[in-house]
DNA sequence: TATTGTTATACTCTATAACTATA
DNA sequence: TATAGTTATAGAGTATAACAATA
């Protein structure tokens, strides 16, 4: 395996992140819930309550963007925040059952636009995805800043 | 292979993607263009002239937004407009040298991403990461509207 | 002094509605 | 009448700068 050959199978490995982004985004719309948003509910539902300036830093916002992104959420009943009993400066922003529920619907149908699309792949094809994305998961991991 | 391994599988491809997706976003903006005008730019360069409602349709935005950023991609002199000579009404849209010089420079800093990263795995991943995204490349293609 | 979060304000991006010109 | 593109206008979303409270 060449150089050559590894930018080439890496051109069409962005290309279809970009694509499957688009639709995947799609699926937000259809949800009423921006990308944006979808992402850091996503966060919140998953990793656990954090503050607003660790949120800005993953979602790549500044730290008054995400001040008011967490207030519509919360006016939405998406999120709650509360006083941080460690740090009287800080925010502890917890996920509310409302916006788990809505992550999940969303997430569900995610899935399942892939999914679908991985049942009609013969079990060699399936085997070889299997192992694609194990070995690529840590490319989409961020970088230390 | 279940439904549910495929749902499991599909999760951990859609993660992928819009982890992979923000990483390549970030690239956009070190270039100091959007992601939309990265894409519209992108799609002009690999599938030549179009009109204003294509390009519309394919980013998933309405005619008066692509309007508008055609207007400031020619500002930029990124793209040329001209009248349609076969449609008095149309308006075919073409990239300019400049414009393809910087879709170019973004599309080797995003490739040289993930390529960096394929360097480092064993033939047989790589083997296994090839017959992956020739399987899964439909999956990016947009539904008929 | 530095940090967390917020408010005030401006700019970019996108949408809807209304308009022009051509089919 | 319908369609391609534009203009006018308003609504999200984000940024920078300045501020309050706490570390």
């Amino acid at each position: 395996m060449t150089a050559t050959d590894h930018r080439r199978e890496a051109e069409r490995i962005y290309v279809f992140v970009q694509h499957l982004g688009r639709r995947l985004r799609d699926i937000d719309q259809a949800f009423g819930i921006s990308p944006r948003r979808f992402s850091a509910l996503a966060g919140l539902a998953f990793d656990g309550p954090t503050s607003v300036g660790e949120l800005a830093a993953f979602e790549r916002v500044k730290r008054p963007s995400m001040t008011r992104l967490v207030q519509d959420m919360e006016r939405d009943g998406l999120i709650q925040r509360r006083p941080d009993p460690t740090d009287g400066r800080g925010v502890r922003i917890r996920i509310t059952p409302r916006g788990r529920a809505l992550v999940e619907q969303v997430r569900q149908r995610k899935i399942a636009l892939v999914a679908d699309f991985l049942a009609q792949l013969n079990p060699e094809t399936l085997s070889a995805v299997k192992v694609s994305f194990d070995a690529l998961r840590p490319l989409g991991r961020v970088p230390p800043e």
